[in-house]
DNA sequence: AGAGGTACCTGGCAGC
DNA sequence: TGCTGCCAGGTACCTC
């Protein structure tokens, strides 16, 4: 479930009713996720307000006036506002109380997730410090695309899905975003024009936001944060539909593993 | 430096 | 019904 439109629909979502809340208690009921849960995570924040609630890459950020808590979602992860007495569910790892009376809960089947604490300026935190720009941001443009694919002998669907280039791009939308600009993933990164990056620059820029616009793709179970599937599944035009026809040109749609991930595309529309 | 592979983990599904 | 094998939206880290 969570690419970049997912977390940031969670984002959103939580952000109202954690803002200026006070954390009562928190409960860790599995330390194991890809990192170990910190400890202090159990007893440092208790008594704290959560300042501000943002996202960078798939991260999402929970400031304290002591420090920020990261949260990634991993390949399973969500977020989800319960009421205490709403039992648990399965595969919910951590609860964080409210004084409001909810309780923010994470649910993360396969553990790939990550709850992590930096006591300082979270930008310089190991995991944030080598991330690429952010996709939707200014510095992600058509010259910028172009200059660091130069001389790149690796898949342009591999690259964009570089955390170290443009952070966001998961799987899904990759192959959209390239299905879009007409560019087959296999292609040499390096090989693009100037032409071909602003093509690709847009359409992911746009496939990005047409998804954050709907809530999120809906895969085999995305909710977002008030238990809502979202609605952008509907719209994938070559993801997970190898042998049907292409919507713009009726050829078959292919589907081959670059990166070691399923990769859809139309061999006639994407060059 | 870049490219490619491996690891982490559970659940759902197809096929037998 | 039950077993096995395969696949799944992420990404840090390792080796070549």
């Amino acid at each position: 479930m969570p690419e970049l439109p997912e977390v940031e629909t969670t984002c959103h979502g939580i952000a109202p009713h954690l803002l200026n809340q006070t954390i009562v208690k928190v409960l860790v009921h599995q330390t194991k996720l890809r990192w170990p849960v910190p400890a202090e995570l159990a007893t440092e924040l208790c008594g704290t307000a959560v300042q501000d609630v943002t996202r960078r890459a798939k991260y999402i950020l929970l400031r304290f006036p002591h420090g920020t808590m990261l949260i990634h979602l991993g390949m399973s992860g969500s977020l989800r506002l319960c009421k205490p007495y709403m039992p648990r569910a399965k595969h919910e790892h951590i609860e964080w109380y409210l004084t409001s009376g909810q309780v923010l809960r994470l649910n993360d089947p396969r553990r790939f997730g990550a709850v992590l604490w930096a006591a300082d300026d979270p930008y310089q935190h190991k995991l944030l410090k080598h991330l690429g720009p952010e996709p939707l941001g200014d510095v992600f443009d058509a010259e910028y695309l172009y200059h660091v694919t130069r001389q790149r002998k690796g898949a342009i669907k591999t690259f964009i899905m570089d955390s170290k280039q443009v952070v966001g791009v998961g799987n899904i939308y990759a192959s959209e975003a390239l299905f879009r600009a007409g560019i087959h993933p296999a292609r040499a990164a390096g090989s693009l024009s100037r032409e071909r990056s602003a093509r690709l620059v847009q359409a992911i820029k746009e496939v990005l936001q047409e998804a954050i616009a709907q809530g999120g793709t809906t895969l085999r179970d995305f909710t977002n944060s008030e238990g809502k599937p979202g609605y952008f599944a509907q719209a994938l035009r070559v993801y997970g539909r190898s042998n049907e026809p292409c919507l713009t040109c009726g050829s078959t749609i292919k589907q081959k593993i670059l990166g070691q991930r399923s990769t859809y595309y139309c061999p006639r529309c994407q060059r």
